[in-house]
DNA sequence: CGATTTTTTGAATCATATCAACGTACGTGG
DNA sequence: CCACGTACGTTGATATGATTCAAAAAATCG
């Protein structure tokens, strides 16, 4: 029984405790070193990872030759290459983590049999993606709508921490400007 | 029957000659001149449009003032301020039309007693949501990874005629740009 | 401890914004 | 159906925020 994830489902949709027990047994915990792949460019996605305890990464390899971070995944939330997963396609992305982790994969075939046997799953997939979706959608606002300084005192205001668990480069590449930029913006504030 | 409605949702799932009535007996059709609201900030979204004819635009006015496009809505896309709806919230957004349209609402509540109704319904849900993730990501790629000037030769190119359908400077705002450097792209391709 | 990875700093450069003024087109009421 | 007013598009000059390149400094790891 994974109690992280059948927390966080309860959060959104109502599960009967024989239902727990299916839920947990469609999904296969893994555990990660520092810096291992979950996903190269090339292979299909193998499903969406829940992520228990570590930090993890997704990104691509630009035109620039440089990794643009396409998002990060940190405990309690669900990290993928969706456009992967839904088209079966190989993905252009890397997911890697951070830190050590701890995950639960399902697969999109199990995904599919999971949902078979507990139908109010589609109704939790459907809700992270409308999450993932308006997350999204905001923060292309956020990119059009503030100078680059703007962005990064927001998501500090609204990740605090977060810069002591990863890679200054790494923060910069999520919010689209480089670490030269970063690094400066620093010396600023201090 | 709304057969625009019901052939792309059968592009999807799977739907029985007599669900068929069902799912648009939950929708609402509604016409509307060029230029009026369906939404303004203040209220909460009324739910998810489905576009049948026309053209439409989802937008904010932001810090400096200036409207900033998040969406366009065309034939047969959905577009509702999906922050507002998941939520309940007073919408930050407008949604106006850009030419006289015709539209399905379906609103939140009508949305849950449809999926009680036709279950794969909310199999449909969770793919526009997945389907509208990807493509917001992709745009997030797209920002990040190409110059304004790519990124619009790119827009020109994989949405061909759009630009003699709505205004120049909501297309750029859509890009990220001024409407100024939209002209002297298009000054300098000429 | 040395090797590698990550961060900092400086100078020059570039892409795009801003402000302001002028052209053009279009639809709306008389 | 024409004229006027408003909305939209263009152009030039200047300003600015962020990048690039290069190199040194600091932190981390085996």
């Amino acid at each position: 029984m994974y109690t992280e994830l059948l927390n966080h489902i309860k959060t959104y949709v109502q599960l009967q405790p024989q239902q727990e027990e299916v839920v947990c047994s469609h999904m296969q915990f893994k555990t990660f070193k520092k810096k291992q792949f979950l996903l190269e460019p090339g292979k299909v996605c193998q499903g969406n990872y829940f992520v228990i305890k570590g930090c993890i990464r997704l990104y691509f390899i630009n035109k620039k030759l440089n990794e643009q971070i396409v998002n990060f995944g940190l405990e309690n939330w669900w990290i993928a290459d969706q456009d992967s997963l839904m088209n079966q396609k190989p993905s252009a992305c890397y997911i890697q983590t951070i830190e050590p982790s701890e995950v639960l994969l399902l697969t999109e075939k199990e995904r599919t049999t999971l949902i078979d046997d507990v139908p109010v799953m589609e109704t939790y997939f459907r809700i992270m993606m409308q999450k993932a979706y308006v997350a999204s959608q905001r923060r292309i606002g956020f990119i059009f709508n503030m100078t680059d300084e703007e962005r990064y005192l927001h998501f500090n205001k609204v990740n605090p921490g977060f810069m002591q668990r990863v890679p200054q480069y790494m923060l910069a590449s999520y919010l689209g400007f480089t670490p030269q930029f970063l690094s400066r913006l620093r010396a600023k504030k201090v």
